[in-house]
DNA sequence: GCATATTTGTCCGTATGTATA
DNA sequence: CTATACATACGGACAAATATG
């Protein structure tokens, strides 16, 4: 008894399509910078196209589609440039979160619960879900702040780069050499020694992004 | 002939409309946690009630407005709380701008121009004007790491801040003590010494947040 | 607690303008 | 250049939820 419509629960329809579509995007189901038509995709998640706008319009702020006036909306996609710019933002939210780090903070369970979770997923070679333990450490990190501005700018990014993992062949096992970096860096938060802190997670945001870059690339080049 | 519809240039309605609507918050127009009727609000900005919905959601997203399922939107009481949240976040952002920044940028000269004004404006004590030109100032600093992301998730908590000081009565002389202290921000971001302008910067943040907070409970215990 | 009025949530039909084959 | 397709925006309609007396 799959419910077709509203399976998101007590949300607005038009919430429940953005999040679907959301999902739909992270996923890759969509090829990058394809025209999302307003009358197909209504039809094809059996909503109004005025619901549907108000969906796109949500996924836009997010960067998710972009709007082109009078021609309707396409899936983002996310060059050199906005990676670039993607790992600035996380390097300055993510730095803010290491220093702002106080001993104790329940999100430090939380992170190495992810780790251990990392490593069963990595040696089973389930690249998929550890690109999604992966995702959650950082989100965890930034948690630290305790500010849910700060959490949510950065999701808006992380959100950016699943799309564009999404479009890469292989995004999912980019993620594979990282869970030990994770553990490294966790391990240099707790030591309560901002600078090792920081310079491991510079290690981190660096090796991260140049993966990134260079799949891009190969992608592009073919 | 001058276009009756759409006058805010080439983007669609409902951002034009939701521009009007953010500025309408910003200046106070609306009193805090009143409730914004469709019909109503359509009516008045001489949009269909779809329209206005698109904007709704705009706005929400940017947390200027808050969405209660099946009642409708409300305009957004930023408490205590959520202004502790931003300068958190203006904290970590600009933090990261101050030592993002590189010699030469020529968003310096834009913020050497934006003191000199803030002064004439401070002197002519056009408060107003002041607070305007501050925001400015600030944003300007942002800008300094070259990252759009960035400056537009510091754009977000700027709006929302200055929702609050529209909501204040006496909001725009606020940040009259401030302009020399952005004068002295700017001398010690520009020594390209990190420590001392980081330490202005938290001078800076702490006082304004300070002064806001204190505005607040002035207001709530009234 | 109930009946009624209001408002939101959603959909449809349609007219107009814009881009593209 | 014309024609077609599509986005844009509007207004009306109705069910469901909520507020009001």
């Amino acid at each position: 008894m799959s419910g077709e419509k509203n399976e998101g629960g007590d949300r607005s329809l038009a919430e429940a399509v953005a999040d679907q579509l959301r999902e739909a995007l992270i996923a890759g189901t969509f090829s990058p910078g394809q025209k999302l038509s307003e009358q197909q995709v209504a039809a094809e998640y059996g909503v109004s196209r005025n619901t549907l706008r108000e969906a796109f319009r949500f996924l836009t702020s997010q960067r998710l589609l972009t709007y082109v006036q009078n021609r309707g909306v396409f899936v983002a996609t996310p060059d050199a440039e906005a990676v670039i710019d993607i790992y600035r933002v996380r390097s300055v939210i993510q730095r803010g979160a290491v220093q702002m780090a106080t001993r104790g903070h329940p999100a430090f369970a939380r992170m190495h619960a992810l780790v251990l979770q990392g490593r069963e997923y990595g040696a089973s070679e389930d690249w998929r879900r550890v690109g999604t333990i992966n995702m959650e450490f950082h989100r965890a990190m930034v948690s630290l702040c305790d500010s849910p501005r700060l959490s949510s700018a950065f999701d808006l990014v992380l959100a950016e780069l699943r799309l564009a993992f999404g479009q890469l062949d292989e995004g999912a096992h980019l993620h594979a050499p990282y869970v030990s970096l994770n553990e490294n860096l966790l391990t240099a938060i707790e030591s309560g020694n901002a600078m090792d802190a920081v310079a491991e997670l510079d290690a981190y945001l660096l090796k991260s992004e140049r993966g990134v870059q260079a799949a891009l690339q190969r992608k592009l080049s073919r």
